[in-house]
DNA sequence: CTTGACCCCGGACTCGGGTCCGGGGTTCAT
DNA sequence: ATGAACCCCGGACCCGAGTCCGGGGTCAAG
């Protein structure tokens, strides 16, 4: 019998059999052909679908997020318009986090360099500069 | 009565009132003192704390993450090592995912570009690399 | 001295994303 | 033809991170 079933499938990408089954059932992945006794049988390209998904979670995609092109896709009806809409928002997304992660890696690494491990924690610049956040913004409220 | 209450420490801290008093309630901001009626009272410190916690969340850092250093600050005992180590797994994360990010934002915007919004989804360059994801790995799974 | 805005608390609820359970069928090699 | 390994299903359960509720106290201004 040709294809994957779950567990090759769900091992292939990554995931548990659970997950797989969980992503069907939030529509993520189409319920795929069955055997004859009612076993999910899948493709290559669910392999790479699975995969796709990982990958996007493993990231900043909810699977929501995800849920909208692959869905689009599935019925061809979608217009393009609207697959690109949905990635501009993202890239807007993106746009706005990247610089404070790109910013965040050096500060951490320069100040782990400057750590001295066996001081007490309240000599470590690390956790200095993370107080020192509280500056840099200006509130003026008070009660 | 000096210092903020709740209601302003949450509204300069850019979060819910409920949120504040849920990071309380997990350990992430240490129980503030009380008036006499029984009010927070909160300091310039907390302001600081709250906005790197929001700042944190933002990003990829989950409360139990942001937790560790935090309660290794307040108890002056931890050492500086415990904190290095933290930090280095930290910055070995963020090195895993960065690229991946810092890929993706280019290659969305040059599909968003080449999309013809009027087009069917199907022919959408962005779904369709999005599919091709799936090559790029060649599993030989088959059962 | 009332009104409205604020605060207290504990517990319940939501939502997303899984993960586990249990009773039962299938497949396959030995 | 039997046991291990796999699959089915639905529903229960879990966790993180909030968010809402409801009954009650506080406080300042009009």
């Amino acid at each position: 019998m040709r294809g994957y079933r779950i567990g090759t499938l769900a091992k292939a990408g990554g995931v548990g059999v659970d997950t797989v089954r969980q992503y069907e059932r939030v529509g993520l992945i189409a319920p795929p052909p069955r055997t004859a006794a009612g076993y999910r049988r899948y493709g290559e390209k669910d392999v790479g679908r699975l995969r796709f998904i990982r990958r996007g979670r493993e990231l900043v995609f909810s699977l929501e997020e995800l849920a909208t092109p692959l869905e689009m896709y599935a019925s061809g009806s979608a217009r393009a318009a609207d697959v690109l809409a949905i990635t501009q928002g993202k890239i807007a997304k993106l746009r706005m986090r990247m610089p404070e992660l790109a910013d965040l890696e050096p500060a951490l690494i320069r100040l782990a360099d400057d750590c001295q491990p066996a001081s007490p924690a309240s000599e470590c610049p690390i956790l200095a500069h993370l107080d020192g956040l509280s500056q840099a913004f200006g509130p003026e409220l008070n009660d």
